[in-house]
Parts: structure tokens; sequence; C-alpha cells
DNA sequence: ATTATCTATAGATCTATAGATAATGC
DNA sequence: ATTATCTATAGATCTATAGATAATGC
């Protein structure tokens, strides 16, 4: 039954990544470690191996999903010199974001779960929001650096809370309406 | 043990109210039906020949809640007719509301949890925003409607996506700058 | 010999229900 | 007689641990 120190990492790995997937689908409270595990094509007992506990996972999740995040937005502000604001904001504001809950943004899908739990987890937040507001600042118009931190600021919070609006309500056209006026707000400047 | 049939119709209120503030506080997964009941001093089983299931419940306390928003937003317009805006928007974005999370915005407490709940939940999310956007709606400068509405969706997304980051991270000062950049930006315009 | 994983389970907690109780409302 | 609430519990689920197993890494 054991495998080697470079599988059992990659095992890891697994966990941490369908907890990313699953978390932001079910939120921190939605889904167990037996779930994940079995997600993961492993055992429950052999969780705690790996982890030191449930929050611990949260913990590594929510910081392997916030740093992709992070590469992704780099990366589009390297690939994309002119126009990676507004392809950022497109993206983040697409019904297919919207509805495809478990590859999603981790402020959108677990901001509010993250509020509910202890520091380690708000910590990761914290630490995983900074690479963002770092991008948006470079991305939004303005000479001042400090009128463009606010401005990045901001524009986090719209995209988050137009997203949050846009998935709690039932309703498809004020589903979308939401995401469009957050959009054009934004792209206005 | 049987008490009036008005004494029941208030203690039902009571667990309504209980439950909106519990929900509020820890989200609909992270609360039980034995802790809203006892919370309204009542005991576990009688629960269930009031409320029909906890979903049931989350639903009613849900309306509860943003039902007493929208009165509280309406009574602000009526009171203060030339700055309420700049009323409702400080405080919203407040250090005391982003603590006093079992008393605040229900978008910005269980929107999250809201889209990963059943239609009802979310129906009740959806008709419990119109009437805050109406409101917006009435505030936000502005000659046309269209442009009024459209700006007031977009206000409410950075109220509640402010909301949401500023309670997500565990750096106060981080989190006192996140509240006050979308107040500066909702406040320009 | 060490250790990653597995099986099995303890102990807590959660939703929901059954049946008893006692006061209301006819 | 009806019914709001209570006590008690069934059955499911959840976190975490104990101990066994078998392959790795020395």
């Amino acid at each position: 039954m054991r495998v080697s120190r470079e599988k059992a990492a990659l095992n890891r790995d697994t966990v941490v990544k369908a907890a990313g997937d699953l978390f932001r689908e079910k939120g921190f409270d939605g889904i167990g470690v037996a779930d994940i595990m079995q997600a993961a094509d492993l055992t429950h007992g052999g969780f705690y191996r790996q982890f030191k506990s449930k929050d611990d996972l949260a913990v590594q999740a929510s910081k392997a999903v916030m740093a992709r995040s992070a590469a992704h937005w780099a990366k589009t502000l390297d690939e994309h010199p002119d126009d990676a604001l507004k392809i950022l904001i497109e993206r983040y504001l697409s019904t297919k974001m919207r509805d495809d809950r478990s590859h999603s943004c981790a402020f959108a899908s677990l901001g509010a779960d993250a509020a509910r739990q202890g520091r380690p987890v708000r910590k990761a937040f914290a630490d995983g929001l900074r690479p963002l507001i770092d991008v948006l600042t470079k991305l939004v118009p303005g000479a001042a650096k400090a009128a463009r931190r606010r401005k990045a600021l901001s524009a986090m919070s719209q995209l988050v809370g137009a997203m949050v609006l846009a998935r709690a309500v039932d309703d498809a056209a004020f589903s979308e309406e939401i995401l469009a006026a957050a959009k054009a707000d934004l792209l206005r400047g």
C-alpha cells in the first residue's frame, strides 16, 4: 500500500487540488474530508498523515487557489500589456465564471466563508489578495500610485461583489444585468 | 407546555430572528437547528411543527433580514433626502458593520452561501435585492433612469464586495484600506 | 526500519421524527 | 379535541484516531 515519496507528494497535491475545487463549490463547511479524499482517489484515513486537520487543508487549498489566480493575472499582464485590464474584467465577470464555481475566484466563492474561519485561513486570504491588488494597481489608469492602488482595491471589491450577487440570485436576467452593470462601470474607469 | 396561538406566533418570530442572526454569523451550514432553537429559548423538537425543514427556515430568515434592510434604506431615503446615499455608504462600510456580522447585510454575510442553496433561498435573495437596488437607483446621481439603475447595481456590488474582502483578511490596516477605498470611490461618484 | 495508505471505529454532531404532555380554544 | 412544545431517539454524517499492511528507502 505504501507509495514512493515522490508519489506521496503528488497525492498530496491531488488532495489540495480536489479540496480547492470542492471548497469553492460547496464552501468550507459544505464538504467533508472523506468526500475530498474520495475525489482524490484516496481513502479517508490517509488524510491525517498528510494534513494536520481539515483547517490545515483549508489553508493549503486556499493558498494554492489564490496563487494560481495571481499567476494567471500576472501572465495576462505580461502577455497583453495594452488591454490586460479589459481581458481580466471580462473574464472575471463572464457567465462562464459565474456558473463554474469550482474553478473561480477564491474571494467570490470563499471570501464570506473565510471571514468565519480562524486566523490562519484569514492570513492566507490577506496574503493571497495582495498580489492581485498589485497587478490591478499596475493596470488601472492614473498617474499617482496611491490613487491607482485605491482604484485597484475598489475594482477588486466590485468584481467580487458583482460575482457574489450574480450567483446569489435565481433570476437569470437579473444576474446578467448585475454582471453587465459592473463590467460597464469598471471599463468606463 | 402548550402556549397560546399568539405566543406561538411570537415564538416563531423569535426563531426566525435568532436564525437570521446566527446564519449571518456562522453561515447556513455553520449552525444547527438545535442551537438556533436554544438561542430562541425553545427545545429542538418543537422546531418541526413551525418549520418544514432547515431550508425552509433559511428562506424565512433570509427574507426577514432583507426586509429589515429594505425598510431601513427606505427610511433613510425618506428622512435624509439630501444625503441619504452618503449616510448609507458610510454606515454600510463602517468597521462597526464589518465586525458585527450577525447584524449586517445578508448579501455580504450570506450571498456566497445563498449561491450554494436551492432555488427557494436564491429566489428570496433576488426578491430581497430588488428593493435595495430601487432605493439606490433613486439615490445615485444621473439624469437617465437606465444609467442610474446601472450605477445602483454596480454600487451595490462594490458595497458587498468591499465588505466581503474586508472581513476575509486578518490584517486590520489592510481591511480598513479596502473599506476606505470603496468609500472614496463610491462617494466620488 | 520507516512510512504512506488502508480498514475500522470512536465520539460528536446534525436533521428529522415519534410519542408524550399539558394548556388552549371550542 | 386540538395543538404547541417537550423528551427521547433513529439514522446519517463528520472529524479524528488506532492499528494493520505492504512497499519504499536505507
